[in-house]
RNA sequence: GUGGGUGUAGCUCAGCUGGUUAGAGCACCUGGUUGUGGCCCAGGAGGUCGCCGGUUCAAGUCCGGUCACUCACCCCA
């Protein structure tokens, strides 16, 4: 079962043709969706200059410290196989002037990335996200509306158990201030905390709230909450998404704990989690990122993004089945001498310029496999093309449900099938 | 990077306390009329029991190591 065989990479996996009709469902209902509100498609390259996300995503975020595939290229240049998605649209947004356009740009993506993790369940070290980023508005509709899109999506996958929390982790003067405010809370307690959030003390101290570790989730109870430090301009904001929200009857929880993992984020961040995975239970995440684009070296521009997870949301939407025979067939064409074969030949190439989907025998089996074939693939008819047909320039043409056959001349084919399937 | 679990046919698994040529179901292939499917029946193909080493007269079964997969932690979608 293993001899030498070469196998797929550690955390990659491939997708087998029984299960790739659910990729392209979720592909496409994403794309029909998100049109609906004006999103445009944008495809970036699947290597970057390294330093675009040691700039974009935070030096000291795991992401960049530990997680990245990144190499050196002939010339020197350090690039990196993309970990994240919206460094490299924003890059491209001030690469082309995408803003002179319109503005506020609407992009979406559905793309695969590559984080160097260890795998488990719902994580891969080559996954799918799609998402959207709109740059270029700095109001509280924009975050409703994208919150909002992101939520009525998932469920119209029908997903079930879908919790929204969102929070506003403010904007940078206020992150630091509340920053400050935390470590000195938590200095006292230091000695009680895991080596982890010790550690993140030093390099992120918002982090620690997020803590998984019941005794430091008692210890944090009385840790000074974020919203209380938020400027009046950020709370405002955030009230108006929530107003938003209610208006728009989206269920949400408000989690003031919550603060996400990358350093571009400001404001809103929201988060969308499904009860049917296991530890990795975000099927998406996302937030306003209001100085990133200027961090980039493109103009101070506010913007807002999310991302959602291809895998997760298979898991989360249950065992897809697997069939081996999905596809669809309308005529299988059973061929015995020479002659017929040529004749099934040629016959299948018209059939198929006339959109029928046609299958026939490339084995030169037996007339009985040849319709256990047409029964397995569910083919509503076989086209029979014997010795006996042939002599008098017929078919023969079984349905199979009911088994009716009968001969027909053969140049009535093509107008007997447009009749049967009514085209 | 840390910890746990698992590794027997394509898939799901059985194989009692070590004992002859390693099994089942599903899937696959062929046949059961000379040109006809599904159900049924018969047959067939497919495994160096993850790999290496050790104990033993004898190892799928015990021991050690190794690799792979998996789940969880960290972090994230």
């Amino acid at each position: 079962m293993t001899k030498n065989i070469i196998r797929s990479v550690k955390g990659t996996k491939d997708i087998l043709p029984g299960e790739s009709s659910e990729w392209q469902k979720i592909e496409k209902s994403f794309r029909n969706f998100i049109h609906r509100y004006g999103y445009r498609e944008i495809r970036t390259p699947v290597f970057e200059k390294t330093e675009l996300f040691a700039r974009g995503v935070g030096e000291g975020t795991d992401i960049v410290t530990k997680e990245m595939y990144t190499w050196e290229d002939r010339n020197g240049d350090s690039l990196t196989l993309k970990p994240e998605l919206t460094a490299p649209v924003v890059r491209a947004y001030i690469q082309h002037n995408l803003g002179t356009e319109l503005p506020l740009t609407k992009l979406y993506y559905f793309d695969s990335l590559f984080r160097r993790e260890r795998p488990q369940k719902g994580r891969q070290r080559q996954f799918h996200q799609f998402g959207i980023e709109a740059i270029g508005s700095p109001f509280p509709e924009l975050d409703a509306e994208i919150i909002s899109a992101a939520y009525l999506f998932l469920s119209d996958l029908g997903l079930s158990k879908l919790k929204l929390k969102i929070n506003s982790i403010g904007s940078n003067i206020a992150r630091e201030m509340y920053s400050r405010e935390l470590v000195n809370f938590i200095k006292p307690l230091r000695n009680k905390l895991s080596k982890i959030s010790q550690k993140r003390l030093e390099t992120n101290p918002l982090r620690i709230l997020d803590t998984k570790i019941p005794e430091e989730i008692d210890l944090l109870k009385n840790a000074p909450d974020i919203t209380k430090y938020l400027t009046n301009e950020d709370q405002e904001h955030f009230q108006d998404v929530v107003k938003l929200l209610e208006i728009m009857e989206i269920p949400f929880i408000l989690d003031s704990r919550m603060v996400r993992g990358l350093d571009y984020y400001s404001r809103t961040t929201f988060e969308i989690t499904s009860d049917s995975l296991g530890g990795q239970d975000a099927l998406c995440g996302g937030g306003r990122y209001d100085s990133l684009v200027e961090s980039l070296g493109g103009k101070p521009t506010p913007a807002m993004g999310f991302a959602a997870g291809v895998e997760r949301i298979l898991i989360a939407l249950g065992e897809t089945q697997i069939s081996n025979y999905t596809n669809r067939t309308d005529i299988f064409i059973i061929t015995m001498s020479k002659d017929s074969l040529e004749m099934g030949i040629s016959l299948s190439n018209i059939l198929r310029k006339e959109g029928f989907y046609i299958g026939m025998d490339s084995l030169r089996r037996s007339v009985k496999s040849q319709f256990r074939e047409a029964n397995k693939l569910r083919a509503q008819y076989a086209l029979i093309l014997g010795e006996e047909e042939m002599k008098q320039n017929k078919v023969t043409v079984k349905q199979m449900s009911s088994s009716d056959q009968s001969m027909i001349d053969i140049n009535s084919i093509s107008s007997f099938f447009k009749k049967s399937f009514s085209l």
